[in-house]
This record gives C-alpha cells, structure tokens and sequence, in this order.
DNA sequence: TTTACTATGTGACATTTGTTACATATAATC
DNA sequence: GATTATATGTAACAAATGTCACATAGTAAA
C-alpha cells in the first residue's frame, strides 16, 4: 500500500503500533494547489501532517492583508493545527496548499490519546513546535531589523532553497507575503536585476546571485 | 523548607518523583534585576524556570539592535533554553531579568532524561513551546501590519497587565524594546497624553485609558 | 547653589515605503 | 491580427519613520 509508505518514509522513527493507529484513524487527503487548509478562526477539528507537497503558512489581519511567515513540506507538521485554543480577533493564521498537497489528517482527539501512549509521538510534537518556533524567530528577526530590499533577498533565497533558482511568482503575490505593494517590489527587483543578481521574465524570474 | 513550595506553587500538576528530582539537580539561583541570564550565541547548559520575578526575552542584531519579544513570569518556563540548537549567525535570542529573579536552573542533560521519564514533564515541555509560539505570533502579527502608534499602545498595554498602570520606563528603553528612536516615542507619548490616555512624568508615566 | 547629568520636547530635514496614475509589454482569446 | 486581460515599469507625490540639532527641565553630585 502506497499509503503506508508514505507516512513511514516521511515521519521516520516512530512505533510501530502508532504508525498502525495512523493508517486506522487518520485520514489520506489528496488537495489540490491553492486550496485553503485551515483558518485559525474557525475551530480545527484535525491535525495535518504533510505527505507531499508544500503548505504555506501566513496571517492576515482584518482588511484582508497577508504575511507570509513559513512553508511547511513533507515530513513535517502544521504545529498551528496540533492543539487549537489560540484566539485572536485581528489577526488569523492561514495554511493554504501552494502545490498539490498530500495529507494525513488527525482527528484531535487522537492527538491527545497518542500523546499518552507513545514517546515517540510525544518526542515529535516537541520538534515540532520548537522547529515552528525557530521559524517564527527568523521571521521576527526580519521584519524587526531589516528593510523591505534585505527582507526581499531573504524571502527569495527561500523560495530557492526549496523550488529552485526559477522563482514562478508575480510581483503582487510576493508584496502580499511581504505585506508590502507590488510597484516597491518590481522597483526591488529592478535594482536587483541591474546588479546582476537576477533576470526577470513574465511571471517569473531566475536567482543568479551564488 | 521555602524553595521546595516555590517550585511546587509555580509548577503544579508534576509528578512527585519528578519534583524531587527538580529539587535535587536543579539549582536555584537569586539573580538581580539587569542581568543577562542566557545569549543565544553562547552554548547554554542550563534551562530556566522562573520561579519568581520576571524575565525579558529579545533579540539582539549585529549593530547592537534590540527588538522585545515577549516577557515570562513566575510559574513559566525560558522556551529557548530548553533544546538549543538553534544558531543564526547575525542575530540572537538573549534573556535579561527585569526584575529581581529567583531561577531554577536544570543541566540539559535532566532535561532530556526526565522527558524519557516523566509524563508531566513532556506535557509542560510542549505547553511551554506552545505558549512562546503564541506569543511569538502576536509579535508577529503586531510588526507586519501595525504602525508604530498601535504598536506603542499594544506595547504599553503588555505592560499594564504585568507591572499595574504605573510605567517606569524611559522613552529611550522604550525606543529599544520596539526597535524605533527615542524621539519617534517621544512623539507618540506626547500625543498620547493630548489624548489623555496617559500623564507623563520623569522615568515613569501612568496609563490612564481603561 | 552651582554644576553636571539624564530625560524629555520639538522643529527641520532625510530616508524608506506606500499610493496614484498611467505607460508599456506579453500572453491569451476571439 | 485585433481585442482583452494580466504583468511589469516608472514618475510624482504622500505618509511614516528615522536622524540631527538644540532647547528645556528635572535630579543628583560637587
């Protein structure tokens, strides 16, 4: 069973018997590109743990602004999702699918009764909030130090390390991440591309700073 | 014995052996307000539990920038100093005692043991990361889409709720804690007060707004 | 009480970022 | 190919924040 496999190869090193609680109470999603996983808002009923793909996580404030935070891949879990009693009226956190996604969700009620049962559960809760945690430190340390061109090479470098050196995003959908206007960014990556560190094309642009 | 109910007041709900355990490997130490107990360069052998007082958590950049992330209290745990393998070269996690401080410091190695051991304690260590992550997302949110106004308010407000109405803080300590300059709060404080929301006095001004 | 130090107030100006308005270019559809 | 939609380029201006310069006002020390 494909299934099965997946979930062993990407969260390695747990019991067996939770693996087996996995494949019987948790449930297989296939999600396409685009859709939204979760609204912070709204009450989670399930935990996700991603099998493929990519989730990217954000907030978005009142008038609908976004601020992307970090992407979630195969392997690990959307901490946001692991136990929801975060309340916030201005403020949500979103996790929309940016590529077609594969996911195991979990009944929370689950989450609690393994917790119980299985170290290595508990072991890997742990990473995971720490691992969500560091990220978040990261973002922090960006918005809180460094202008909009420092941040814009950073949040590029990113996308790099995880979809290659061929960025596929529009100027309007990376201000939206950065909680910034389109016309900032294209004037950015105009002074980026005339120091060599990248080439523009429709749609999308390549990294060629080493 | 008096340190024995500290840590069973601060941190209830734990097993016994493991209280025993806390007394017997963890130190406790009497730390005066100002200083710094943990940068995040240095390798950190020792978690904290606070036991009383109140400790402040920022980051630090390379030019000497500081940025307030976020305060914790009697009965909380540092999140940071509990599995640190977290390196960022041009920024760093450093924890300052606002006030006089009373700490319990546990080697790392206990901390991994008695995650093997304990139930109790794997919960507090996941509530722990949990409530950091939280906050952190606060921050978050309050950077990416506030201006320096709303920030200052929401700012003065955390304070209210730990300290009570009376801010004993100078304009410059205030500039630092939000990464901004002493004039840009003085500015703000001035047309505050305008608003009647606060009276400025030397050092200290009071919170008027209910 | 002078002196010195630190905190606060404030205007003028620089820089960064956001906004408006419109031009141009590329791709998609008819 | 003409039309439409979407993406990008850019100048001019506005708003927010940061910086510089200096004044004033408390407080502490001599």
């Amino acid at each position: 069973m494909k299934e099965k496999d997946a979930i062993r190869q990407n969260f390695p090193g747990l019991e067996e018997a939770l693996y087996e609680e996995m494949e019987k109470c948790g449930e297989i999603m296939e999600i396409p590109a685009g859709t939204t996983l979760l609204r912070k808002a709204q009450i989670i009923r399930s935990s996700m743990l991603i099998l493929d793909g990519i989730v990217k996580l954000y907030q978005e404030d009142e008038e609908g602004n976004e601020f992307f935070m970090y992407d979630i891949e195969a392997g690990e879990a959307c901490a946001v999702s692991m136990v929801c009693t975060y309340r916030q009226e201005n403020s949500q956190v979103v996790a929309k699918a940016l590529t077609d996604v594969t996911v195991l969700m979990i009944p929370l009620e689950y989450m609690d009764q393994w917790l119980g049962k299985y170290k290595s559960w508990h072991y890997f809760v742990i990473r995971t909030w720490k691992a969500r945690y560091e990220e978040l430190l990261n973002t922090v340390n960006e918005i809180a130090f460094k202008n909009m061109d420092e941040r814009l090479e950073f949040y590029i470098k990113r996308q790099v390390e995880k979809m290659g050196p061929q960025i596929r995003l529009t100027h309007q959908e990376i201000a939206s991440d950065l909680n910034s206007s389109r016309e900032v960014i294209s004037r950015l990556l105009k002074k980026m591309e005339k120091n060599g560190w990248i080439v523009i094309h429709r749609n999308s642009f390549e990294w060629m700073k080493p």
